[in-house]
DNA sequence: ATGCCCGGTCTTACCGGA
């Protein structure tokens, strides 16, 4: 069994890369984060011809998740009980965004994440999202509680570089969001509660990223953050056989920002 | 080495991305 995350950037502008991408890579599920369209403009047409089931959420053209499976798709849930909601107006009401969606696959609890990016250290997006990694590290932590033996894997863009080796240059983001010690805390918190990075073993950096910044010919020059994870629990961790960074797919036009991040199992 | 931003929209300006 294959399963992958990959931050899309606009599952319309990639439709054809995404869906040839699957058949090529022999992928059964794919978790994708950055939809940019609500579940009526989902192109669900061109994964079902390609043998998929998917389930998706997006409210409006930000955010926006799913996860594409061609070997069942169980239990859809939208959104963890606790998830935080935001709205950039203080006074208006806050309201849940479309960054969160689980399944069962193949006897795994799979979650596609989309953890806020937080902006600026001192904009409300970032307590927004120190507040949406606790209460989903509570709610993680609880489904573990209830079953230590349950196959569960928190995959997706975590916008969080969990140590200096996931950023091209520490010293770039001394200011910004990403490196911070609170979110580092916030995405250590997982590591405690039982969810191990599956991946970092099999793609040991320096020098190994999964995002890169359009501008200023990051991707060429190598400049980039290792942003993306697939954190899986006890019994998860314990099928995995191999991962992967597919960096071959930020390349040429067309291309998301991200790389697709590919975990194999027994 | 895979190229000097790219999606979206209430579109020709601006928001969000990280």
């Amino acid at each position: 069994m294959r399963i992958a995350t990959w931050n899309v950037n606009s599952v319309r502008a990639r439709t054809d890369r995404i869906v040839d991408w699957l058949a090529r890579t022999d992928t059964d599920v794919l978790a994708m984060q950055e939809t940019k369209c609500k579940d009526e403009q989902f192109p669900y047409e061109r994964f079902t011809e390609a043998g998929y089931e998917v389930a998706h959420v997006g409210l409006s053209q930000w955010n926006g998740v799913a996860i594409a499976s061609r070997i069942g798709l169980e239990d859809v849930q939208v959104g963890f009980a606790d998830q935080p909601g935001f709205n950039k107006d203080p006074e208006a009401e806050a309201t849940r965004e479309a960054r969160a969606i689980g399944a069962t696959v193949g006897g795994v609890r799979v979650w596609s994440l989309y953890v806020p990016n937080g902006r600026e250290l001192t904009d409300p997006h970032y307590v927004y999202k120190l507040e949406w990694l606790a209460k989903l590290r509570a709610d993680a932590e609880g489904w573990l509680a209830g079953n230590p033996d349950a196959q569960i894997a928190l995959v997706g863009d975590w916008n969080v570089a969990p140590t200096d080796e996931d950023v091209w240059d520490p010293a770039f983001f001394e200011g910004k969001t990403h490196t911070s010690q609170p979110e580092r805390d916030a995405f250590d918190a997982f590591a405690e509660a039982g969810f191990a990075d599956v991946v970092r073993p099999h793609a040991p950096g320096p020098g190994v990223y999964t995002y890169w910044d359009y501008t200023q010919l990051r991707f060429p020059k190598r400049q980039g953050m290792r942003i993306d994870y697939v954190l899986g629990s006890p019994a998860f961790a314990a099928r995995v056989t191999g991962a992967h960074i597919d960096r071959d797919e930020r390349k040429g036009k067309g291309a998301s920002d991200h790389a697709p991040v590919v975990v194999d199992l027994t």
